[in-house]
DNA sequence: GTCTATACCTTGATAGAC
DNA sequence: GTCTATCAAGGTATAGAC
């Protein structure tokens, strides 16, 4: 699942965002476990905003993939599928991208900026439509329009992940049950 | 309302945790603005994580303040003078503490991390109360568990400050008062 | 594609004078 | 309480050999 060494290095990096953050983690936390010297790094990856930016960009094409994998279902499944990948993280104890760059937005290059945001509205689109078509078809119940709702979805996964790395205990499973229970 | 020095320190690390994030500011972001030098940063605060923990510590007793102030109101007016002050802070584009230091919560020192689980300890405990006690009096309308529905009110405070500030236009608007109508 | 070597900067932190 | 001066360490990034 990573043969050349620019996937691993991708891999590493989307770890390394999901645990300390953008600006908390180094080409020596890359270059290190690899083997290799940061130089070999940079061939790969110029400037780090490069790499962070290729991070995002495997996130989304991840993204697509799962959500043709899912189209055929109906739409409370498709959403209790996405609490499942977001349940794996909390186990790991790791966030999502959107909790970890979201944060950090300011300080991003102008590039990777652009690319969050593509990443959020993204993400949206998506549950929007997900959550519209399930409503019509009496799957998914909630009041309001669809957007204001997915943003109210996203936000309740990517904060059980935030929160339960603090909490511990059975937060996410709290967070993730009551999520489910209001919308089906 | 900042008349030392140290009160001024706390004030601008306050706002870089809220902007840049804890990892991402320095000493000479501090000592720069208020034109001395870091070592005198240092005299108040021996480590990066003393300053952060008195940032957390200072929010907690404004925290308390509040809650002391608005004790007498009904609880649907509490939780929409709590919304009023994250309005405030999406206006500046500044997030929440918690929405800043969770993200980075495995790379913060030992005792800030103390300080970030007290923070969320403190203001769920306050939350679960108020949204019981409004529930109680009909005037809060929620299905499920108080602390449960306090998790998810959190998440959806700290994200909206997270989100509007990638997305922009009225995403906290659209998020807030999707918030209000859910429970009031 | 990876290496050695290094340039250049910023970081958090300390010692000691005033 | 603030200063000057300094430190060791670590940061991103580059040049050029292999």
């Amino acid at each position: 699942m990573a043969d050349t060494t620019k996937e691993k290095i991708i891999d590493l990096a989307d770890h390394l965002i999901r645990t300390k953050g953008f600006n908390a983690f180094s080409y020596a936390d890359i270059s290190a476990p690899l083997a290799i010297k940061n130089a070999a790094v940079h061939y790969h990856f110029p400037t780090k905003g490069d790499l962070g930016i290729s991070v995002i960009e495997r996130e989304l094409q991840n993204l697509a993939l799962h959500i043709r994998k899912w189209e055929k279902m109906p739409e409370d499944q498709q959403l209790k599928k996405l609490i499942d990948i977001f349940q794996q993280r909390s186990k790991l104890g790791t966030i999502c991208l959107v909790g970890s760059l979201t944060p950090d937005y300011d300080t991003l290059p102008a590039p990777m900026q652009a690319k969050v945001q593509e990443m959020c509205t993204g993400i949206l689109q998506w549950m929007t439509q997900c959550l519209e078509k399930g409503r019509a078809q009496q799957r998914l119940h909630f009041e309001g329009d669809a957007y204001d709702r997915a943003l109210m979805v996203l936000s309740n996964l990517l904060s059980s992940l935030l929160l339960s790395r603090v909490l511990g205990g059975n937060t996410f499973q709290r967070m993730s049950k009551q999520l489910a229970k209001d919308l089906i």
